[in-house]
Parts: C-alpha cells; structure tokens; sequence
DNA sequence: TCAACAGTTTAGAATTATTATAATGTATAT
DNA sequence: ATATACATTATAATAATTCTAAACTGTTGA
C-alpha cells in the first residue's frame, strides 16, 4: 500500500538512523503491496539489483537482525539450513512446498486457533506455529 | 525396552551393512528406555564417551542422514541453524525451550489434531507440525 | 577358505552460512 | 562546524555441513 512512504521517520521512531542502507532496505522490504519471504540470498540479490552502490554483505545481516529485533521481520523455521524472514510479522501459520522451497502464508480461516493444553512450569508461551510441508502429488505410479 | 536388541538383523533389514559404527550408533540411538532429541554435536559426544576407538564426524553425519532416510530418525526444524533430531519417528509436535535450547514432545492430548481447510493444487501434505517456543516467565519486572 | 567386489569409514579439504573485527565513514546534536 | 555515537565496509574468523579420494571391511560365491 504505501508508495514513497517516510521510511526515515519510520526508522527514527524506532531508534535506528535512518541511512542510505536502511532506507533503501525498507524500501525493498516494505515499500510493496503483498508481503513476502525470503532468505538473505534473495534479499542481496534485489539490493544489488535496485541500488547503484553495493551494500555489503555484513550490513545486510546487521540490519535484518536489527528489523527483526524491532519486530519489523521475522525469522521462520524451515528445516533447511538456511533462515528464512517474513515482512509479516503477525502471527501467522505457514505452507512449505518442498518442490520448490516456497513459503506460502496460511489466512486465519486455514487452520483453526491452537488450543495447548500443557503448561511447563515457569515458562510462558512466545508463540505457536504451524508448519504444514507439501510436495507435489505423484502417486501415480502403480 | 530392547536390551542387546539385535541390530544386526534391524540394519540389514533395511538394506544396511552391520558395521561396528552403525551398530553403535544404533546402541546409542536406540537402546534405551525413551526416545529423545539431539544434535549432531550431542551424538559425537555421547559416541566418544561409550567408544573406544573414535568415530569420524564424517560417518555420524553420513549415517545420521542414513537413518533419517531410512526412518529411523525424524529431522526436527528450530530456528536455530542447527539440525535437531529425534528417535520418537511418530507424528508429534514439540515444545522448544528458548532458554535451553531443550525439545520436548507433546503428547496427543497437549494439542488437538490439526485441521487443515486449504489445500494446494497439485501438493499433497507430507506434515503438519505444530512447534510452541517458551521462554522463562520474567514478567515479574514492572 | 579366500579373493574380489561393493559398500563404508576416514582424515582432511572445501563449501556455505553466519558472525566478529577494526578501520573508515556518516548522521545528529550542540 | 565539530564532536560524538552509531553504521558500514572489507576482510577474517567461525561453525555446521558436505565432499573427496584413499584405505578398510563385510559379503558373496568360486
Ligand atoms: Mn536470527
Ligand atoms: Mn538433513
Ligand atoms: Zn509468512
Ligand atoms: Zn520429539
């Protein structure tokens, strides 16, 4: 939705100095209609592809860590060995496709609210998420 | 439950060959009361205590991934850029402590089964895994 | 029984993702 | 403008994992 949004202020209100870096990571991140996921490959990739300066490589870590600490991107747990980060940053459940190793978000109306029903003493629940693997359905052979 | 269960038969059973590692591994992996998780880092350690001569990280890593393939061994996805696994090879769901980097599992009756109301053209689920991350309950700080 | 073969282990090198370091550069408050 | 704190950068370091190729071992069947 936000087109040429004030990412400068953004950042600012957060206690992050809106830089070159940043202000461009936003708005490769945010500055879009759907959110989406991605790994840091992909990320560098669509910096180095939308901006005339290299950005490097460190700083693309330091400030996805930074986002995700301000609660501007989270970390998903694929089994893979690599992270994947969602700009969606609401509680949500998620569909991996195991063919091409796409992360689709599930809506609401998907998979019913979770009920726990154990508690472990002293410890409170940070979150609850579903992850659902699909391939592609080739049982047709005898 | 098995004592001096024969692994023997068990791995060539599967198309394995009894080797004196992989007959190990199995005593370490599977002669035992519960079934538990670990990391490859755990394993190597557990390996070397109960070894005389020494396993190459090479071969625990190889027949790790032996055994996954075989379904002897579940992989289990956290966050973290680790490779978690578990002997229990069931369908079951996990609590992850952030704090000790501890897995444990639900039982049935923690979480209802999961029911899944969209379906993906042409992908069939493989899984559907619920992971629920606690942390220790510091909200005593006002 | 034992040679031959296929499968396995091994040490070490290579690869990949990630994090640390420390020098240089930049945003901001005065 | 200047000082200062914060950021970026290139590069090195680390950590997990995989690859390689030579040596070794379990199995088969002559
Ligand atoms: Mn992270
Ligand atoms: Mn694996
Ligand atoms: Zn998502
Ligand atoms: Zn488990």
């Amino acid at each position: 939705m936000p087109k040429n949004c004030n990412f400068i202020e953004k950042l600012r209100e957060v206690g992050l100095r809106p830089t070159k870096q940043r202000i461009k990571m936003c708005e490769v991140l945010y500055n879009r209609e759907k959110t989406f996921h991605f790994t840091i490959n992909d990320l560098v990739k669509m910096l180095s592809e939308e901006m005339s300066q290299k950005i490097s490589l460190a700083t693309v870590y330091n400030t996805v860590h930074a986002f995700e600490k301000k609660g501007y991107l989270k970390e998903i747990s694929i089994d893979s060995h690599k992270s994947y980060f969602d700009t969606n940053t609401s509680a949500h459940h998620h569909f991996f496709d195991e063919d091409t190793h796409e992360l689709i978000d599930c809506d609401e109306s998907d998979i019913d609210k979770i009920n726990i029903r154990k508690n472990i003493t002293g410890k409170k629940i940070n979150s609850v998420e579903v992850l659902v693997r699909v391939a592609s359905d080739n049982q047709n052979q005898k």
